[in-house]
Order: C-alpha cells, then sequence, then structure tokens
DNA sequence: GGTAGACCTGGACGC
DNA sequence: GCGTCCAGGTCTACC
C-alpha cells in the first residue's frame, strides 16, 4: 500500500534549492533526478525497519511517498527524519535581513537558498565529512560509495538500494578491511574508532541535534574526534545549523584568494577575517557567496 | 603555540 | 605499462 503525506516547511522554501545546495546530494545512499525535483533515499527508521521514501518538489514544502504502510509512530518518525534532512524548520530570517544589503549575497532571497542537505542521522554526515578530507571529490564519492555497497543493507524488494550502513555495522570491521576493500586508506581507523565509540555509547552524536550548547562547545566537542580538524569541524556546525565558522578548504583559500587577494596565497585566518562581519552567518554568507572565481 | 613530515589514494604526466 | 609527481586535511612529534 502506498502512503503519501505532505510536509509544509518554515518559508520561503525550496525543495530542489536544498538538493543543490552542496555535493552531499551526488552521495550514496541519496538518488536524486537531474532536475532536483525528485529525491530518493532507502531510510532506516528508529525500529531498524529500512524504507524507501521518494520525495517530490511542491510549493513551500515537500511530497514524501513510500510504497509501505506505516503506523503512526513510523509516520511521525519519517517526518521528523524527513524535516531534519531538508532544514525544513531553520528560520533564517535574520540571515535574509544581512543578505538583502550584500549584491553577492541577494540571490539568496530570491532562490530561497541558505538551508544544506544533511544525512537523516549525524553519525552518516560525520563519517562522510571524514571522507571529503585530503583527497579528491571523485575519491571521496568512491569511498562513500564503498561503503554503502560494501556494508549497507539492500532493501527487501530492491536488494540494489542499500542504506548507509550503521554504526554497528561498520564497528564490527576491521581497519585492513575498510583500507583494503573499501579503500578508505589512512581514513580507516578514524571511521572504525568512530563507529564503535558510537556503537558502545560512548560517543552519542544524535544528542548534538538536539543539545543547546553554544557553536564553540560544540566544536570543541567536534574536533576531539579522530580524523576531524578544523575544517571538518566547520563543515560538521554547518550541518548542525550553526553557521559561526567558514569551513576553510583549499577551494575556500583559492576563491578568497581571487576575490580580495589578488590570487595570492591566503592563510585559514584570512578566509575567516573575510567573512568576520557576518559573525552567526559566515558559514552560510561563505557557502552561497556568488564568487568571481568560478573554477 | 607553531611547524615539519607522514599518512593514502588515484589521476596526470613523462618515458 | 611503469615510475614519479601531485593534490587533498589531519595527526603526531618535536622545538
Amino acid at each position: 500500500m502506498m502512503t503519501t503525506f505532505n510536509i509544509s516547511a518554515y518559508p520561503p522554501f525550496s525543495f530542489s534549492a536544498v538538493l543543490r545546495s552542496h555535493g552531499w546530494i551526488q552521495m550514496l545512499p541519496f538518488h536524486a533526478d537531474p532536475e532536483y525535483k525528485q529525491l530518493t533515499y532507502p531510510l532506516r527508521l528508529n525500529e531498524g525497519r529500512i524504507i524507501k521514501i521518494i520525495l517530490h518538489e511542491i510549493p513551500d514544502g515537500v511530497r514524501v511517498q513510500t510504497y509501505e504502510s506505516l503506523q503512526d509512530k513510523e509516520l511521525d518518525d519519517v517526518v521528523k527524519k524527513v524535516k531534519w534532512m531538508l532544514c525544513m524548520d531553520q528560520d533564517l530570517s535574520a540571515f535574509y535581513e544581512m543578505a538583502s544589503a550584500e549584491p553577492k549575497l541577494s540571490h539568496v532571497i530570491q532562490l530561497a537558498q541558505g538551508r544544506i542537505l544533511r544525512s537523516p542521522t549525524v553519525f552518516e554526515d560525520v563519517v562522510k565529512t571524514i571522507l571529503t578530507t585530503n583527497t579528491l571529490w571523485a575519491a571521496t564519492l568512491r569511498m562513500n560509495a564503498n561503503l554503502v555497497n560494501l556494508y549497507g543493507d539492500g532493501l527487501i524488494m530492491e536488494s540494489d538500494l542499500r542504506a548507509f550502513p550503521t554504526a554497528s555495522q561498520l564497528a564490527c570491521l576491521d581497519e585492513d578491511t575498510l583500507r583494503s576493500k573499501a579503500r578508505l586508506g589512512y581514513r580507516a581507523p578514524y571511521v572504525l574508532e568512530l563507529a564503535q565509540a558510537v556503537q558502545s555509547g560512548d560517543l552519542d552524536l544524535e544528542a548534538l541535534k538536539v543539545e543547546h550548547i553554544s557553536t564553540e562547545q560544540l566544536r570543541k566537542r567536534l574536533l576531539a574526534i579522530k580524523g576531524i580538524g578544523s575544517y571538518a569541524a566547520a563543515n560538521l556546525l554547518m550541518l548542525l545549523g550553526h553557521y559561526g565558522f567558514v569551513p576553510v578548504d583549499s577551494w575556500a583559500r583559492k576563491v578568497v584568494s581571487q576575490e580580495w587577494y589578488g590570487g595570492n596565497p591566503v592563510e585559514p585566518a584570512q578566509v575567516e577575517a573575510a567573512f568576520q562581519r557576518w559573525g552567526p552567518w559566515k558559514g552560510l554568507a561563505y557557502w552561497f557567496w556568488d564568487w568571481n572565481f568560478k573554477g
């Protein structure tokens, strides 16, 4: 039996703008259509069952479709997870107010940009972020696809559609397997240690979604995870809805260099300084800036 | 606190 | 086809 329902977002909202917000959409188990009007995702519910959900763009919200029948509790679970993935409850009006006075950001209001696509679990986003470090994007996609295809559970009726592996599934692997099969290289012990800490209960990443702590405290907790440095922590802060830091990677240094330093090399501190005036919205201002340099 | 070097993969390039 | 170089963040040891 098919289940279909709509979810409204805090306005303004654009489904396709969230999907286009960054490269996450290219990472399994996200599957989007070329027009970014539809997203398919194998979603693991709290009680363990994996269902295929298909999200469609509707004005100011999203239509959710699944071929499974859902009990009330499961329906609530799906709504919560979809809202989290698409940041549907976020109020960005303060950012829009600042952006309206900046020609390089005026497009964000017009296009309802500002939300950043995220995975249903913080664990999945932390693993994916570790896979983005010190490597090329193509290798990130490959490592992530290896994890999903080798260790993720397939759907019963559609076995080639696989969920992202859980911490428990990754925790029982060994470092050599993650190196040689998943091709994670030196990141293998980081992912393994993370999965084991989450699986044992020593590290409760999902609590970071709701804990009311300062951005600085949250950053300290993220930096305590092996494999998470300043760039990765800032990237995760963005995914957790804290925008006070810029995720400074080689790309950030390149675009800031071209924008304000005549192409001369810049230090991470100069990238942060370039967005200082944006205060708690620094990360978003950097993310959606209309750069002179397009790469 | 700051810095140098190691870590690992895969693509580009030269031979 | 093979060898070498390079890009990409983080960690650790050392000063």
